[in-house]
DNA sequence: TTCCTTGCAAAACTTTTGCATTAAA
DNA sequence: TTTAATGCAAAAGTTTTGCAAGGAA
């Protein structure tokens, strides 16, 4: 017989991918995580709130928020802001830009590969460069 | 003998703008724009609110927020959201872009002319371009 | 024990709104 | 006179913080 639990199997892959970024992975941060990380996803942290609450597992809110900073300033997370609401949590850290749709707010994911420059503006003197990100904005006419 | 007062005009210049975008040139407004658009800048709304009041015109806090979002709205100014700090806005609402400086968070203006693409991804069917962003975050190490 | 984490509530902060007052058309 | 704009305060929304209690090392 074969006692393998998928979830459980999850879970375990998920503390070991917090323990790797120097997080502990406490119960609470890996439910976090297992909303986060099922895909390549954008996500408010009130979005994220109520995944939590859908799937049965309850985590407070400072924790949440808490939790997002800390997937995120260990490199988990790349905290978007793309327009005047609050900010989305990208669970893609590769390298990619986005197509931002008016009016829905839906965020497309576009792989780096799909732009290319043919030119750049000088750096300011001293600086380097950390990263360019393209945002195409669009509009679906109707 | 000379009568023209450099600060009265600029204000009959601004009263013009405002009036050419459906905007009724009212005091407070025309103050507002006074401290937006004497450059190209990126504020955000404290520093409006703080920048009239170094000029020693009061304007109240709502206001202030309305006008920003009347500006923005008839297209005087471009709202930025580059980080996750408030919103910022820019009195340069020709296409260009930007370059963001980590830690002390400044923005430079990037011409049109100084990006330019070999490639660009294809936009989700039905859907037209609105615009094209880029912003290169760079770092001043030390 | 010692250090880190959690949860709750409260605080802080940005932005919006309701409404009486005032100014403009 | 009729409509629009202002100012204040209050409300709403997001995010952070203080602190006591709980859990892990």
């Amino acid at each position: 017989m074969d006692h393998v639990d998928p979830a459980r199997s999850e879970r375990q892959r998920l503390k070991a991918l917090l323990a790797e970024h120097g997080i502990q992975p406490t119960a609470q941060r890996v439910r976090v995580a297992e909303v986060l990380f099922c895909r390549d996803q954008h996500l408010t942290a009130e979005q994220v709130i109520h995944a939590l609450g859908r799937n049965g597992s309850h985590v407070s809110k400072a924790t949440v928020y808490n939790t997002l900073n800390l997937f995120a300033g260990k490199g988990l997370l790349k905290a978007l802001s793309l327009d005047r609401e609050c900010c989305r949590f990208d669970s893609n850290t590769r390298p990619h830009h986005h197509i931002h749709v008016e009016g829905t707010g839906e965020l497309i994911d576009v792989p780096p590969g799909s732009v290319e420059f043919s030119r750049l503006p000088p750096l300011p003197a001293g600086a380097e460069q950390v990263s360019v990100e393209v945002v195409v904005r669009v509009r679906r006419p109707g």
